[in-house]
DNA sequence: GAGAGTTTGTCTTGTCAGTGAACTTATACG
DNA sequence: CGTATAAGTTCACTGACAAGACAAACTCTC
């Protein structure tokens, strides 16, 4: 006997003895996101917020309790009160409870091959501030991008109402990151590789002092996209660009892996004797399904965006069209194979994509029919990324929301103001 | 704006209102943890098991806390005391805590494509009692087998010391397993499809009442496997027989998918013009590094055991050599693209392969390197099973008592006897 | 329009499981 | 045999929630 009897949860994990204070910041989060949910989840108008009352009988806590605990978050400026709301019913009328609008701020930004950006979201999920350059990163000097983006921070803050307290931010990179604030390993496509992007970042004064951290790109759509919810908890979030990165979503958490490294689908293997990729591996997705490929494969120019190539097909152009048939296939050989691997619900294309799957669907589909061995009992769909172009700023912001709204109790103290 | 503005993570997603008994209940099994983590880790007879003052100093509870807790446990009989071990040393010798032995046990069983079995376990990690019985169960009835499957589970129950209670039955099964006690949807070389195995085990007089799971036998042979803990904490279980199945561990937690049915390994492609599977598609993995297919490679007759091509590699016969390394290839490519979409830090090679790992390492560890994306920075290890030649059984035990020892609150008032 | 009925939110008391510190117990050492 | 030291116990105190009474605000009915 040299290993542990019996092992446990993860949820025991967490090696930390329970105080008094710890039911307190349990039931604190549990209430605060009892009212961000449901400020997200009424149908168009539907519902009125929820009240004191609401959040008791909905969580299980005591009404005086949850007054106690709403009365915390709305001092720490996490949750607001709305005026009164006319029922034409019996009893005294119910206090709304929304999350407080431009008072705790997550900054999203973005490094991507022909765009950087930044925005700044609220908790409740609205759009504060946002900006974005457009130019051609590839090949570039991490210090000078860097440089730029840090003066996008500076215009998103001076953007921001004075009441609002800037919580981090997190940036969404294409390429593998260490989980956390780990530097960037690499990123192909921006020709980046071991770069302290933390550190060249919080050397700027526009960005001193507050916590950033890094993900990769597809991680971060993936998150805003299980924001969106039309996928369902369990997905595949698959980003196509010029790589081919995907995220894993298992009850609505992403799955990063041991260093963070998890996704990289373009460098699957769909045959051996394949072209030589840039990797140097032989017969890589990314080879047949990648942006570059497919508008080669099409006999369009690689610099052209995915609109030619969708207005070509549309207008009957079979050379279009069977290059994102064959696309369609390798990538859903791909996907086939992962879902053997992972037992997902949907396969969410993102990315270019998103425009182009009605041309992908059907060859993804059927490979997945056919390939997945559980397919006879619950064939995985395959949907449309929802999550908007800038799908992977908004869910860097979200990421640094969503640390606030996991521990308000961190926040109780904290003073107005940026 | 339709959905939550900020999601939270699935730690906070248990929508359970804290009470003052979840403290209880959070330390309980938290100090339970540490006895049984130390009651494991000891190195040869190194260290002594902990005291309550060991306890209280490792958990950050105070004495006193510990104290009130251990007597809980002591009570319930899921932790003993040891007599006070002389030390020489100043100060009251410390009263040794160690799990308890035989007194709660759970019972882990598995129907596989050879044999049937059934076995014991304590909190301990003691073995208390073990049967099973070799046959060819391919294609049959799964009746038949579960009502002899429990005979076997009479069997162990009569052995066991009247002190005994059976927390429950966790039961290995190769193929797709719907999540906790859903029917069993395919087992492909039992024949066996979609099968109520859980009530067709209940019926049965030994096993009525004792609550039944069933899970995928490489989920929880990777199971048997994170406890030996020789893989550390993220890996990925290649379990090698007729077919291939595999487990994803991540951060000791097994990984079984929106319905459990991860790892479906052995039908990931390897080459889409291949030969046929028996699933229906082309060029399965299993085609060329199932054991079938190794052994007819290696010129060998499918009844054979591994042992025999073991023999022959041994004696330098060149066409099982060839086999050997034309299978580690294959399996190589499927682990290099299953490690490119999930970042895992080793992967550990059980079944068949553990035998057979001298001569497959090196051909897989060569496609990891070479495929793998992020290999520049943490190449994957590739490591043998050391969890046994029972693992799954052992594992399914496991499962068990993991119940157990994550909510030791629940089994405060229970009786003793079985 | 006054009172009954209803629902929301607050307030008070009781309970429970921790903390902290004193206290008891059991050993070693000079 | 007294002193030092460490383990384990005990008890007053505290913080957080439950339970239920109470106050507030509104509708409905007679």
């Amino acid at each position: 006997m040299t290993h542990p009897a019996v092992p446990t949860a993860a949820t025991a994990r967490r090696r930390v003895p329970a105080r008094q204070g710890s039911l307190r910041e349990h039931n604190l989060a549990l209430v605060l996101r009892h009212v961000l949910d449901a400020a997200g989840a009424t149908a168009p108008g539907a519902e009125t917020p929820p009240s004191r009352a609401d959040v008791a009988t909905a969580t299980g806590l005591t009404r005086g309790a949850v007054s106690a605990l709403v009365d915390l978050l709305i001092g720490a400026r996490l949750v607001d009160e709305l005026p009164p709301v006319v029922t034409a019913r019996a009893g005294r009328p119910a206090v709304p409870l929304v999350p407080a609008r431009g008072t705790v701020v997550g900054l999203g930004a973005e490094v991507n091959v022909d765009y950087i950006g930044v925005r700044a979201l609220d908790l409740a999920g609205q759009v504060l501030a946002h900006r974005e350059t457009a130019g051609d990163y590839r090949h570039s000097d991490p210090a000078a991008v860097l440089a730029l983006l840090a003066g996008l921070v500076g215009q998103v803050r001076a953007d921001l109402p004075a009441s609002a307290r800037v919580a981090g931010m997190c940036l969404a990179l294409p390429g593998l990151v260490d989980r956390v604030t780990g530097p960037l390993r690499l990123a192909p496509n921006l020709g980046w590789r071991d770069v302290d992007v933390v550190a060249l970042l919080t050397a700027h004064p526009e960005v001193d002092g507050l916590p950033v951290r890094l993900a990769n790109e597809a991680n971060l759509a993936a998150r805003a996209e299980a924001r969106a919810g039309a996928a369902g908890q369990s997905f595949l979030y698959v980003s196509g660009e010029v790589g081919i990165g995907a995220a894993v979503v298992l009850d609505g958490e992403v799955f990063a892996g041991r260093h963070g490294w998890s996704g990289e689908l373009g460098h699957t293997v769909v045959d051996q004797q394949g072209p030589r990729c840039t990797c140097g591996a032989r017969g890589c997705l990314e080879q047949y399904a990648g942006k570059d490929a497919l508008l080669r494969a099409a006999g369009r120019d690689v610099e052209e965006p995915v609109e030619a190539l969708l207005a070509a097909v549309a207008a009957g152009d079979e050379r279009a069209a069977r290059a994102l048939r064959s696309a369609g296939e390798a990538l859903g050989v791909a996907l086939a194979n992962f879902v053997n691997l992972v037992d997902v619900e949907t396969v969410v294309l993102g990315g270019i994509y998103a425009p182009l799957a009605p041309w992908l669907t059907d060859a993804v589909t059927a490979q997945l029919r056919s390939r997945v061995l559980a397919s006879a009992w619950a064939q995985a769909r395959v949907g449309v990324a929802a999550g908007g172009p800038h799908a992977a700023m908004t869910g860097a912001a979200v990421v640094v929301l969503r640390a606030v709204a996991d521990d308000p109790a961190a926040w109780l103290g904290a003073p107005a103001g940026a």
